[in-house]
DNA sequence: GTGAAAGCGCTAACAC
DNA sequence: GTGTTAGCGCTTTCAC
């Protein structure tokens, strides 16, 4: 079943089929018909790889997907579905790279041809993959902020105004003395750029709102210390900002058995809103937003249109019954 | 850059550095090196489309990733990384299928001769996918166990074994009186071949055995009340299993509420072993192995070896301090 | 052990 | 608005 016997079905000639298919040039409204009649009759699917031969476009993107033991795994999955979806609506397929294949599959796919242009997530502030994607040509969105994003066309959240709308929250409220309980410590070391910037944004806002502010790394088996250890040595901490999605519930059971519960203590995550009841204050990660916009600025970049750029997603934050004035 | 330049650079046909590439036919040691050093020097990589249309083999195996909400996401993940790693050891790379296409999605990649051949996770009893399978001529691979395995190649644990496993486990302790924590209700309702067996398994050995054994579907936001109704209604309970990995954390803080901690109340789960310390009495569920082996089992029908059949990997229950003798 | 050349199925000039 | 045809870059017969 090749495109041929489509255009012998429909009395027309292989091109007519061709641009039938790719709207490429216009064609009379009966021929249109006549040749979809066919494709339908016959259930004809072009071969991809001769198609891509032809075209120079495969239709498929190459998606680098996280695989850090630190790395939330559903919001990672939300990110991915995402761009598939998204791809599928541009007419393209996904292509799963793993991070374990680092830069040497970024020069595969993109030196045999099988992809379009590559969405890379999970992008740290200092990333190997940074200046080998520089080199490549191969059109290409990153789902996180490096240091230096000369040249590089990048989205996400912008985690800055999400750390600091959570403390503005809490200094709107009264409180003065908050602490934000972070990512595992090796996200930081390993500099990842929503990580940092998260802190920093809160930073700022604590400084300009003259609130003691403090930051404590923390993983869901170190929950139960780190709010032991903040019992302790803050009796005047009536602000907490989480942003550490898997570790919420442990922490907030811990400080319930310290005899310190919401909203009380002032809760604000960053985060999907957990299924918690009642429900917590928080940030939203809109994974489906961020990884829609890198699909259509990586189709932009393919077509030629566009140029890099920074796109930074606001961040919009929900009150919910886990933070109050402070009494 | 092409294979043409190749063979200039090396003194040689273009078919023969085809070969040299391939292997399929045998060239002499010298010509052989000096291919390959052209092949160094040039940096060239073959064209994935001209290959598969001249091949007729794109070297690329397509993945249906499971989306709904009751799929545990971080499992879902260990089976695709597992597969996309083991396919890269077959030279193959993976175009990820959301579930969302369905059926449609398959016929895409197959009539497109996009992929050599499809991996399905998630399969249910009776799995709208499997129709479309068998009319496909795809060579494909379930994870999972349908109903009617006729003609399909399936790959799983050996589920029905694992809940056998822990029942035996707790009956050998001395444990009478079991309850059985599950998967969410809407898992049973649309008969995932998974939890369906494992009840199976379980419900069997408890016959076997005279241990009185009841099922408990459950969600991590059921979980309180699962434990609060079984420690209301069923005074000599000392065996738990629970085959519901989020839940797992939940279930047990809120048994320590009132008053049942392991191994006092002795716990075994089904699924990877939790992070908690001291750890559990588990079953591990294998995702690398199976990944690793439905690819195994796929390259083997796209090269035309191997017939159909059902593999089920053998669980295996690692005792720890959650599980001990009735007192 | 190696080379020549005929496709694989499609797209996009070019021609009308 | 439509048809003809020359490639796209590779694999694989067939021939030696």
């Amino acid at each position: 079943m090749r495109i041929s016997d489509v255009a012998k079905h429909a009395g027309v000639s292989p091109s007519t089929v061709s641009y039938v298919l790719s709207g490429k040039r216009s064609i009379s409204e009966t021929t249109r018909r006549r040749v979809r009649e066919s494709i339908d009759a016959l259930g004809y699917q072009p071969h991809a790889g001769a198609r891509s031969l032809a075209s120079r476009r495969s239709n498929v993107i190459a998606l680098v997907i996280p695989l850090r033991e630190d790395v939330h795994v559903p919001v990672a999955m939300r990110f991915a579905v995402s761009v598939t979806t998204s791809a599928r609506t541009h007419d393209h397929d996904v292509l799963l790279l793993t991070q374990g294949e680092g830069p040497d599959g970024l020069r595969r796919v993109a030196g045999s041809a099988m992809c379009d242009g590559v969405i890379v997530m999970d992008v740290e502030a200092d990333d190997a993959r940074v200046p080998v994607l520089r080199s490549l040509d191969l059109p290409s969105v990153l789902i996180g902020v490096p240091e230096d994003v000369e040249g590089l066309t990048c989205v996400d959240l912008d985690f800055a105004a999400a750390g600091a709308a959570c403390l503005h929250h809490l200094a709107d409220l009264g409180h003065t003395d908050v602490a934000f309980v972070g990512q595992p410590p090796s996200v930081y070391e390993r500099r990842t750029g929503f990580a940092e910037r998260t802190v920093a944004g809160y930073e700022a806002a604590a400084r300009e709102r003259g609130v003691r502010a403090t930051l404590h790394p923390c993983s869901p088996d170190t929950a139960r210390d780190v709010a032991a250890g903040l019992v302790r040595d803050r009796p005047d901490l009536t602000g907490l900002i989480v942003h550490n999605e898997p570790s919420v519930a442990p922490l907030l059971d811990a400080f319930q058995e310290l005899g310190r519960t919401p909203p009380e203590l002032s809760v604000a995550v960053i985060g999907p809103p957990a299924p918690v009841v009642p429900p917590l204050t928080s940030v939203d990660l809109p994974a489906e937003a961020v990884g829609a916009r890198a699909v259509q600025l990586l189709m932009d970049k393919i077509d030629g249109l566009g140029g890099p750029g920074v796109t930074l997603l606001e961040p919009r934050l929900t009150p919910a019954g886990s933070t109050a004035p402070r009494t």
